[in-house]
DNA sequence: GCCGTTTTCGGCCCGACTGTTTTCAGTCG
């Protein structure tokens, strides 16, 4: 995370502002989890900022008023919030884990908490199937029987896919869809269409002559366990894979101001809102209306239009900046999957063993000929990663001497690379000696090994690893694996410092349980001035096609065509890796 | 609790659905 305080103090104020909806607290919880919100997002240690400018630099912060700069500062000096501790006395539930099933929300925690002493989801499983809850006052058989789909759920799925698992489901579905006789528009809409790195769930706009037939074709779908809803606006299914897709029919004339509606983010459209009230405006999924007059809807371009602002790509909408840019036209240019020149991160089959991958070398470069690449890089691993088959100095001339040959029978249709992906030991040397490195085109260098170490000696690691004059990129910077794996302790401020000053650049991995770097450490990075490259991690010639997702993770971290290197002409991209080197 | 060319009080985004009710609270997106 950026700030340990930054985040712990969000926490604190989260689960406050769920405290305060227990008890049915008007507007409260919105502050607070407005200032939470606002933590988490900060640029800026706010420790740093209360020693610097004290508590009046604190209240002075956006958001945050007299008395939650108050307990700030109480938890800056005693690592505690009183008026917090209280509440979690009076409710020692984890209300997180409780209102992360579908359906619970603070409300009920607090009948749950204090009819059946239930704390947490363990204790709610066990009360519903012994069929206690169904008597509690406000709660049904109906709920009980919920509330055990739900935690059945949670569990199954975590809650939340992969980008990369449902984009190409859904995709297919509104392929199908599309062909139905009669259908005008389809959309994907949601997180899927701002392309967040996980979904919870889908949803599909569609405008229909006959919407019947659209719907019966979406219950008839391959792959479903479960339909429900089954209305004639909207219809919900479950596939396999447990993710819940949506059918939503609507209006032609109101097509765009939903397509906005249900594409989110939430925090982006309250913002829209407030803007379409200060112009004597109503934004709803129906319309924009002046009165009971509808004003625009029909498309999302006409929407932001009549708020005065540019059209907002998806992947900018969470609110953080972009509809102050969009109303002063100032929106940046951020890339877009055409403007890829090339992959550097890809794997072989090498002499039936070595490098891990599945493919190649000519499959792999047919592959990338096809996507219309200009360069083309293989980023074998190297000898510290045995699991891989890694290659030593000596078999890396050889591979060398093989994409050479290779580079001979292209013609200029593109151009081969020889590249490394090498492994930053312990102490953050390489795996690799110099001389070796020296005859490569460009080299990365990554973390396979030893992810627990302490904050202070990961950075210094990976510092280490940036100074040496031979690497260029530093691959999966921060090591987390979606769902699985948190990112490894690291002072990203510092490595951004010592990327810019060492001329090292920081990769956007494509994988889809990796990308990494995240949407918000691209724009920090960004910020910083820092280069960055978006790669695949291909060990198939399938995966080449994971470029999308990094593409869609650049583009949710603002990043134009300057800021990625492989948007480069290849020239330029190997001046900028040489200049590091003094290899020419 | 926060905020202010509707400034120190009175607002705070909006609508639909579900399950529980018998007119509505809670939850969701």
């Amino acid at each position: 995370m950026k700030f340990a305080n930054n985040q712990e103090l969000a926490n604190i104020f989260y689960e406050i502002a769920y405290f305060l909806e227990m008890e049915g607290v008007p507007f409260k919880p919105y502050a607070y989890e407005k200032a939470a919100i606002i933590l988490e997002n900060l640029e800026e240690d706010i420790k740093d900022i209360y020693q610097r400018k004290g508590f009046k630099g604190v209240k002075a912060i956006p958001g945050i008023g007299e008395s939650i700069a108050k307990k700030i500062e109480e938890y800056l000096k005693t690592g505690k919030v009183k008026y917090y501790e209280e509440f979690k006395k009076r409710y020692p539930v984890d209300i997180e884990e409780l209102t992360s099933i579908e359906g619970v929300g603070p409300k009920m925690v607090k009948v749950l908490y204090e009819k059946l002493g239930i704390t947490n989801l363990k204790e709610l499983e066990k009360a519903a199937r012994q069929g206690k809850i169904r008597n509690l006052p406000g709660f049904g058989k109906k709920t009980e029987e919920n509330i055990l789909q739900g935690i059945l759920f949670l569990k199954k799925s975590g809650g939340r896919f992969l980008l990369g698992e449902v984009l190409p489901l859904a995709q297919e579905i509104e392929k199908r869809l599309k062909r139905v006789k009669g259908v005008k528009k389809i959309s994907i809409a949601g997180s899927l269409r701002r392309r967040k790195e996980t979904i919870g769930d889908v949803d599909i706009l569609v405008v229909a002559t006959k919407p019947e037939a659209v719907m019966e074709e979406f219950v008839k779908l391959p792959g479903i366990i479960k339909v429900w809803g089954k209305g004639t606006t909207k219809s919900s299914i479950r596939l396999e894979t447990g993710i819940d897709v949506d059918l939503r029919v609507i209006p032609e004339r109101s097509f765009g101001s939903a397509l906005q509606y249900f594409t989110g983010s939430k925090d982006h459209n309250i913002a829209l809102r407030k803007i379409a009230i200060d112009l004597g405006l109503k934004l709803n999924e129906y319309g924009v209306f002046k009165g009971n007059k509808f004003v625009a809807g029909k498309t999302e371009e006409e929407v932001y239009e009549i708020l005065k602002m540019q059209w907002i790509p998806p992947e900018l909408r969470e609110n953080r900046g972009e509809i102050e840019l969009a109303q002063r036209n100032r929106l940046p240019e951020i890339i877009e999957l055409k403007d890829i020149k090339g992959d550097l991160h890809t794997h072989i089959k090498w002499k039936a063993k070595w490098d891990g991958g599945a493919n190649t070398i000519q499959e792999m470069v047919e592959t990338a000929i096809r996507r219309g690449y200009q360069y083309f890089g293989i980023a074998s691993h190297t000898k510290a990663l045995k699991i891989e088959h890694g290659l030593n100095e000596k078999q890396l001339e050889e591979r060398n001497k093989e994409i050479d040959k290779i580079n001979k029978t292209l013609e200029g249709k593109l151009v081969v690379l020889k590249g490394a992906e090498t492994n930053i030991l312990k102490d953050g040397s390489i795996d690799i000696k110099d001389e070796a490195l020296k005859k490569l085109d460009y080299t990365i260098a990554g973390i396979h090994s030893h992810f627990k170490m302490e904050k202070s000696k990961m950075t210094e690691r990976i510092i280490r690893a940036m100074k040496n004059p031979y690497i260029n990129i530093i691959s999966h910077p921060t090591g987390r694996i979606l769902k699985k794996r948190d990112e490894y302790q690291i002072d990203f401020d510092k490595i951004l410092r010592a990327a810019k000053e060492t001329g090292t650049v920081l990769e956007i991995n494509s994988y889809p349980e990796r990308l990494d770097l995240n949407d918000i450490n691209i724009k920090r990075a960004k910020e910083a001035g820092v280069k960055l490259i978006i790669n695949t991690d291909a060990h198939h010639k399938d995966q080449l096609r994971y470029m999308e997702f990094g593409v869609s993770q650049a583009r949710r971290g603002w990043a134009e065509k300057e800021d990625i290197v492989n948007c480069w002409p290849l020239k330029k991209m190997l001046k900028f890796f040489n200049k590091k080197s003094k290899r020419s």
